[in-house]
DNA sequence: GCTGATGCGGAACGCTCACTCCGCTTACGG
DNA sequence: CCGTAAGCGGAGTGAGCGTTCCGCATCAGC
């Protein structure tokens, strides 16, 4: 699901076997992280791909350099989800974006913490997926699908939700983010004809505030 | 607002410099775990307090057992809150609860994580904190607040997401959670004339999973 | 004030873990 | 098949942090 670039820019092709490790790398570091955490330690990683700790290294200059390239991949692919969510005309594409990226963070649920760090994305797929973000919401509400009140930080805000739940729950309920988000989604309906919820008092947060909490540093 | 028992059982009284400093270092971990997230070292909180790491040893025989007491004391005034929302006779205990919740972490955001720990809770703590959820929730639906298909569970989850979105915006935007919770509860009302939303399709959580996810071994 | 118990500080210890180094092995072009 | 560059493994290193220890300071009862 996830592509992963050989290397950065074609240098010289690596090795066979090198570039077999490379994967199962890849690979272990999924399944170690998404057991144990970030907290993890690199020889847990080696172990399970059935390499030395040198191999590791000598393919990743550290263990942030690891990590990045399983969240490099997570977010070409989130990006994907919301590329393709735009195609919706009926404006429910927001919906199907959250539920798609919902459906990853769960397949790979151990570096949820470090995707939607600000500080360390690409600009250009970040403005990207925050420009879809809007046009998908503006398209759900055209369709009265989500109240008009409802703005990008509410979404994002959703969405950081969703990870923490995500990242807490997959491991014992593997679908118990999707009853959460269900009820989320709920909550971005127009109100009923009660008027309850019908004013949100609380203001949205800002661009600034949404960048600053997400760029917060998080341990390890 | 945190009631601190002075000691576990009233042992000897601690010699007056003693009592004062163990305030100061509650209060210094409660800022620096704040601050930097529960990886903060016992020397900063110890610094902090403007006491020695001895000092800190000796009235807490480990990190685990400050962080602990800091802990127990938000679980004592978040029962209490709970409580106090079950004297409401309208049906908006439960929203009380989620709000009086939210203030609650959101002055104390180091230890959240530890917080909603199962694993260490006092058993009569916590169930009859379940217990008042329960009755909280019911007494939600009686009065068309709440729809009918949301579970225990599923507040339990919805606290559960609450305290990670404040553990990341409160430094960047104090307030942002109080949005977030509002769209939640508006979540949990019941579905508007355009029917969308009406049903969950998606099962509820069993106790026993949520037990499984709450007791998952948190880092540090 | 005197005295003993209680408390204090912070240097030192040991464990964990990211990262390095180097002698040995393996792939691969000619 | 051979030479060599590329890759490999895992013991070793150093830094950070929780925890301990012990000589000195401070409180409290007489």
């Amino acid at each position: 699901m996830t592509e992963r670039n050989a290397a950065p820019i074609a240098a010289r092709p690596l090795r066979r076997d090198a570039a077999e490790n490379r994967e199962r790398l890849l690979d272990a570091a999924i399944q170690v992280f998404a057991e144990h955490g970030l907290d993890a330690g690199v020889d847990e990683v080696a172990r399970v791909a059935g390499v030395g700790t040198g191999t590791l290294y000598r393919r990743f200059p550290t263990k942030q350099a690891l990590i990045d390239e399983l969240v490099g991949g997570m977010r070409r692919s989130i990006l994907a989800v919301a590329r393709r969510a735009a195609l919706a005309t009926d404006g429910s594409g927001i919906e199907d974006l959250l539920v798609g990226a919902g459906e990853l963070q769960a397949a790979q649920s151990g570096c949820l913490r470090r995707l939607w760090n600000q500080s360390d994305a690409e600009s250009d797929a970040l403005n990207e997926f925050r420009s879809l973000i809007g046009v998908l919401l503006k398209s759900g509400q055209a369709a009265g699908r989500i109240r008009p009140d409802v703005t990008s930080t509410d979404v994002s805000m959703l969405l950081w939700s969703l990870r923490g739940v995500i990242e807490s729950t997959v491991a014992a309920a593997p679908n118990a983010w999707r009853r959460h988000l269900e009820l989320m989604i709920a909550g971005l309906r127009p109100v009923g004809p009660d008027g309850l919820s019908a004013v949100l008092s609380a203001k949205p947060m800002t661009v600034a505030q949404l960048r600053a909490a997400t760029a917060a540093a998080p341990q390890s």
